[in-house]
DNA sequence: CCACATATAATCAGAACTGACTAATTCACC
DNA sequence: GGTGAATTAGTCAGTTCTGATTATATGTGG
């Protein structure tokens, strides 16, 4: 539903055709959301079937053919719909490391502390591409990277508190990183 | 992979049928998986036909035959990669909320915080029941319920935020909540 | 002892999603 | 003026996931 909620919404702004949605969501969208190109077809000849966008098959030049696609207003009654129910309604996530941590205790110490600092690491190398996505994104991409460093800077507490509940006592701060995960 | 991981992981402590599975996550595990009945009879399949685990059908009494998982020596291999993926890769996640945010402009001031305090309310409710379940859990779960919490109060956080970039200064702690979100 | 709810155990059709592939066009540059 | 890379635009076969459904057995109140 997400999904439909986001294409619908772009569609609301400005008609486009499939290649250029893919492209919007490809350079300005990438950091927050999931959809490959090939689901966006999948989801916009959906919201064909069910009449919520309308496809206009046009060519320009000699090019293939394209699809130009446009909100009915069934879509954008669906789209008002949409967007209550993704903002008042909360799903709570899943998050795939838990599985990890329940079989952590199989693990040597020295392996575990060792696969949570690569983690980390990981982490902290995701949260300083997204500090630099906000010097150049949209202001109003601001609020999301905030979102996300909030989230990012918990899940760094937390695996901190993981790796002093086993032997390591607290995480070293690595000179190579600069700093302790904050601003 | 998440998924068989999981599966990979209660097998090799011991062997189990489809549904004892299923029951298992169900009770067990329901706070932290995502994982239908049919989804686990898929995965399982798929295991076996990945020569993962083995299968063998049996019947007790007059109930209707049943299968047997049990982990084989490739499946326990297969168990010790994916727990170190697992724990060593990060894949950024992604939020829901995020689609709407991008949106929210659309929406009258007052309908915004409504729907945005409605959230807030939702995921207080969903805070309290892992306050709850923390208190009778084994004790190796409470890692995962702290890990949850604190990404609770970094989303309670970043609504506040939300709320405050738009005409309300900061939400009003609600008496019939009892508290601000922490503990 | 029988009607109806609940537990046990799983199947299946269909929806959702994705990686690999096709095919024409234009552009750079040798 | 040809050729290899990049861009434009989308298709498709195959995988993954799930809600709805099937089927038998057991418990339980009247």
């Amino acid at each position: 539903m997400d999904r439909q909620l986001l294409l619908l919404g772009l569609l609301r702004n400005q008609e486009m055709h499939g290649y250029q949605i893919n492209e919007f969501i490809d350079e300005q969208m990438a950091f927050c959301v999931d959809l490959k190109r090939s689901t966006a077809y999948y989801v916009l000849d959906k919201l064909c079937r069910d009449g919520l966008v309308s496809e206009e098959t046009e060519r320009e030049g000699n090019r293939p053919e394209r699809r130009v696609y446009r909100i009915t207003p069934a879509g954008e009654q669906r789209f008002q719909v949409l967007l209550r129910e993704n903002l008042a309604g909360y799903t709570p996530p899943t998050y795939a490391i838990d599985i990890g941590v329940i079989f952590l205790a199989q693990l040597a110490d020295a392996e575990a502390a060792a696969l949570i600092a690569a983690r980390q690491s990981a982490i902290h190398d995701h949260r300083a591409s997204l500090v630099a996505l906000r010097a150049v994104l949209p202001p109003n991409h601001v609020a999301i990277i905030e979102h996300h460093l909030l989230h990012i800077d918990a899940e760094l507490t937390w695996l901190d508190q993981v790796l002093a509940v086993r032997g390591i006592p607290h995480r070293a701060a690595d000179p190579a990183e600069g700093n302790t995960g904050h601003d």
